[in-house]
DNA sequence: TTAGGGTTAG
């Protein structure tokens, strides 16, 4: 009869749950609690808390029932009061209230229940893992999954996937090697879900070869899985194989989703292809399921802008049935920033400032402008405002795995790397070298970089420089350079690197906000089209 | 009868 029950509420039929609940005869913990359960996974927690204060005695089972609902609804104050008012703390209780507080962004209070628990299973370590990647603690997840892997504790899938997130985010190929090497060892390099993760972590990591081998060889394939390939050549600036995974994946009868045209119109746009992307675009407005929304609207407008048709995109932006978000600012107005539209420019920044007051580009963007256009009373006005206010601006870094080590880069602080007399060295070789070969750095970015990093120093002490000159010294002959970089690289250092490519004949993958840039021979992946 | 999974545009 209970069995009967849970399998009703698993279904979400609750008020059949119900009557057979009221018609038993004999009610035990356990049926209440099946009761308690099918309430609160089915969002009525209001019913569920009556039956929990009537019922004649609770288990640690009918305890955590109750607290899974409160967490799963999102009533995380509910929740911890819930489990303040327990009389023991279950594992499974401690689990769900780590998870919910990571959720919540409170990875203190998620530590705090950590530590005090005696007991711990897998999905102890997992939920703490997870609250501290979901929040950007992401040395910590790795110094906790390295913990948990010294105490004997089995990876499961949760963590996998979880450090796996870390390792794209940090791009740190080499820890993630070692983590697909434990999939193999524990088959879930079987699992859909792990296996997807895995391929997003060789591309962020800026090894295509590797995601694509994967790819391959999993079978069957879901859309997710078509659409982390398809994202990931966009990325990469590989417009005609995003196009091309696009194609198979129709001839193979996947239908594509709303985020398998994100990554399809991404592709169009870093590569300048505005017929096909229009046609795409198109055809999914007449007939596809899937309705264009604003984030489509966004990719189209970057397609066009970037192009140089910013009337075009402006004019989309006004005649689309969606309301226009920050993002589709944002697009506009980086596509003004490339081609030095200062009209529309100041007409999207303002756009921008009134849905998001707390970031600092358009800010920097119209003082860019208003420089640029001779308004100056206007640029310093602008500039105050932006000095006075501690607006969302962040610095910029660059980073390089070494050795097992997340080498990181300021452009102000050069001083703090242990190695910096070595590397200082190097940058100045490759100033002499730059020079020789006719490069001059030039202050014609301004209205392009809106990110600036500040420029204490000289230019040549950009972050991702530094990081480069590390990687000449460290990466053995033949291996690309593999940097990352916080922000959009700027245009300057765009050019140098070219440069740097060839006149050292090595490979420099660059990782910037945004996208992938493959130097070599003194060319970009993505043609100076970024 | 209790928790825990992947992809996304600027």
């Amino acid at each position: 009869r209970t069995a009967m029950l849970s399998g009703y509420c698993q279904a979400g039929r609750i008020a059949e749950a119900r009557l057979l609940f009221d018609d038993m005869p004999k009610r035990n913990v356990v049926s209440w609690t099946a009761m308690i359960s099918g309430y609160s996974q089915n969002g009525k927690l209001n019913l569920a808390r009556k039956l929990f204060e009537v019922m004649p005695d609770r288990s640690e089972v009918s305890w955590t029932a109750m607290l899974v609902g409160y967490i799963q609804a999102g009533h995380i104050e509910d929740a911890e009061q819930l489990f303040n008012a327990m009389p023991e703390h279950p594992v499974a209780a401690c689990n769900a209230m780590m998870v919910g507080f990571g959720q919540r962004g409170m990875v203190d209070a998620a530590k705090a229940v950590f530590e005090r628990m005696q007991e711990k299973d897998d999905g102890t370590w997992s939920a703490m893992i997870k609250a501290y990647e979901q929040n950007e603690f992401l040395i910590e997840a790795l110094s906790t999954f390295r913990d948990m892997s010294w105490r004997g504790i089995r990876p499961n899938y949760p963590s996998v996937i979880s450090i796996l997130t870390v390792c794209s985010a940090l791009a740190i190929l080499n820890y993630g090697r070692e983590v697909h090497a434990a999939m193999l060892r524990c088959s879930f390099d079987m699992d859909i879900f792990t296996v997807s993760a895995l391929i997003t972590m060789y591309i962020k990591c800026g090894n295509l070869d590797k995601a694509n081998r994967v790819f391959n060889m999993f079978e069957p394939k879901d859309v997710v899985m078509w659409n982390s390939m398809i994202t990931g050549y966009a990325q990469h600036g590989l417009g005609e194989e995003a196009l091309g995974i696009f194609n198979d994946m129709t001839i193979a009868g996947m239908a594509p989703d709303g985020i398998t045209y994100i990554g399809v119109l991404t592709a169009c746009s870093y590569t300048g292809k505005v017929k096909v992307g229009r046609e795409i675009f198109n055809s999914m407005c007449k007939n596809s399921a899937i309705r264009p929304g604003a984030e489509h609207y966004s990719c189209m407008v970057d397609l066009l802008g970037r192009a140089g048709h910013v009337d075009e995109a402006l004019d989309l932006i006004k005649n689309m049935p969606v309301e226009a978000d920050a993002i589709i600012w944002g697009a506009l107005m980086g596509a003004c920033r490339m081609h030095k539209n200062a009209e529309i420019a100041e007409l999207a920044a303002k756009k921008l400032l009134e849905l998001e007051p707390e970031s600092a580009g358009p800010y920097v963007l119209l003082s860019h402008i208003y420089t640029s256009t001779g308004r100056w009373e206007d640029a310093s006005k602008m500039r105050k405002f932006i000095s006075s206010r501690n607006l969302n601006k962040s610095t910029g870094c660059s980073w390089i795995e070494y050795d097992k080590r997340v080498h990181l880069f300021t452009s102000g602080d050069i001083l703090a790397h242990p190695e910096h007399a070595i590397i200082l060295k190097m940058l100045e070789k490759l100033d002499g070298l730059l020079m020789e070969s006719g490069y001059s750095a030039d202050g014609s970015f301004v209205l392009h970089d809106i990110d600036e990093e500040q420029k204490l120093h000289s230019l040549r002490y950009h972050s991702e420089r530094q990081a480069v000159a590390y990687g000449l010294l460290k990466v053995p002959e033949g291996m690309p350079i593999r940097v990352m970089k916080n922000l959009r690289v700027c245009g300057d250092c765009h050019a140098a690197m070219k440069l740097i490519a060839k006149i050292t004949s090595r490979e420099i993958i660059l990782r910037d906000a945004n996208r992938f840039h493959h130097f070599k021979d003194g060319f970009c992946s993505c043609r100076d089209y970024w």
